[in-house]
DNA sequence: ACAAAAGTGTTTACCTTACACCCATGA
DNA sequence: TCATGGGTGTAAGGTAAACACTTTTGT
């Protein structure tokens, strides 16, 4: 057996920031380094002593990009040998979901190092950050399925087409304009607004709300 | 901010064992000391330096309770600092799944001090454990809609009710005869055996065998 | 007028559920 | 012969999928 100051270890938690651009899925990253041709990085860091795994997860990534108060939770915890070859980390992984048009979120996120990557065309990364990013985002795309956690994306008030874009990027494949709208609307969760977003020169597209914002409903 | 050497952590990968003993989903427990009136707890224990994660999992349950080779899946972090009073442990939580009439499963759990429990009726157990039990519980559940995994807890040839009952038992609930052969027999996994369990004073049941053994599919 | 996205229903196929009786055996 | 669990099919309801045209606006 050994010794005991063998076992015990490094813990960071490192946290995928999902958010739509450009109608696009993309992943926030901080450089791993300054110099050019640097790896990126998940924004993360370690757990201290008697810190809570969100919170640490939640400290992290305000230090290391600027946001806070986002969807948060806990995704896998990664832990091969291999992943360093001088010290080994394990990584406690969370998935963040952003929304797209959150001024507040947005101002945190261009105060830093952090960047914007689509998800299909993500830089090199540091160790296995690319596997804590697929891994995040098939659990993304499986919770499409049962569950209202795409409304995360969205501000406060939009388009069905808007929530459609978002779908279909998160799951890669196009969906039909009125089975989406007539299963989204059964689920309940939407209200109308009065308004209308008229953008460009075509019919202007009702706006919807969330009934109950900053609720994840889980059905089935 | 913390010293360097306040950010490494103890950290132990304890796992809940499922099995069936009579009907009943049940879990197997070790005892925390050696007094009359102690608590139980999860076989599990401390990761070591360059370790993985599932093999930590593995080893810590071959040493507290004999077994090996069993069906181990991750099932989620646990870290709020007050688990211990005096030090602080994250706990990776594994959920293992052991085939009810294995001879070799049986024999190694027998030797130790680890005991079955009711998952319905517990021990007092140590720290958060119960959380962790009731965690892998409905996870279990969970999959149950969604994949095989029910048929780890087969053994080689099986009647079809001894599985409708490990259904029952997980989701504690009754459920209906010919819809459940059907809808398991549709999964094309199982296949007919030749033979019939002639047990009681009534009609013999035909056997079937897992067409893939080992493999859990995951379908929708 | 036309380009561009918004909005709207029906039909079909499939899957899920509910439900009741006969069969083979051991005692 | 009877008690016990094994084994079987159908009808109805609900959910999911396919599918095309009209509306409203800006240029």
């Amino acid at each position: 057996m050994n010794a005991p100051h063998n076992d015990i270890l490094p813990v960071s938690a490192d946290v995928v920031v999902f958010t739509m651009r450009e109608d696009c899925l993309s992943v926030l990253l901080v450089p791993e380094g300054k110099r050019v041709g640097h790896r990126w990085r998940l924004p993360g860091g370690l757990i201290r002593d008697r810190e809570r795994l969100d919170r640490a997860a939640e400290r992290n990534l305000q230090r290391d990009t600027g946001l806070s108060g986002v969807f948060l939770e806990q995704l896998y915890t990664f832990g091969a040998p291999d992943r360093v070859s001088e010290q080994r980390v394990i990584t406690v992984a969370y998935y963040a979901l952003v929304s797209a048009l959150n001024p507040t979120a947005t101002k945190q996120m261009s105060i830093g190092a952090a960047r914007l990557f689509p998800v299909n065309s993500l830089p090199v990364m540091m160790l296995d950050h690319d596997a804590i990013v697929g891994c995040a985002h098939r659990r993304l795309a499986a919770k499409l399925e049962y569950s209202t956690i795409a409304l995360q994306f969205m501000p406060n008030r939009f388009p069905l087409s808007g929530l459609q874009r978002v779908y279909e990027a998160i799951l890669g494949t196009a969906l039909d304009k009125r089975n989406f709208r007539k299963r989204i609307l059964a689920l309940d969760c939407l209200e109308e607004t009065p308004d209308f977003a008229r953008n460009g020169r075509h019919r202007p597209a009702r706006l919807y709300r969330i009934k109950t914002p900053g609720r994840v409903e889980i059905f089935k």
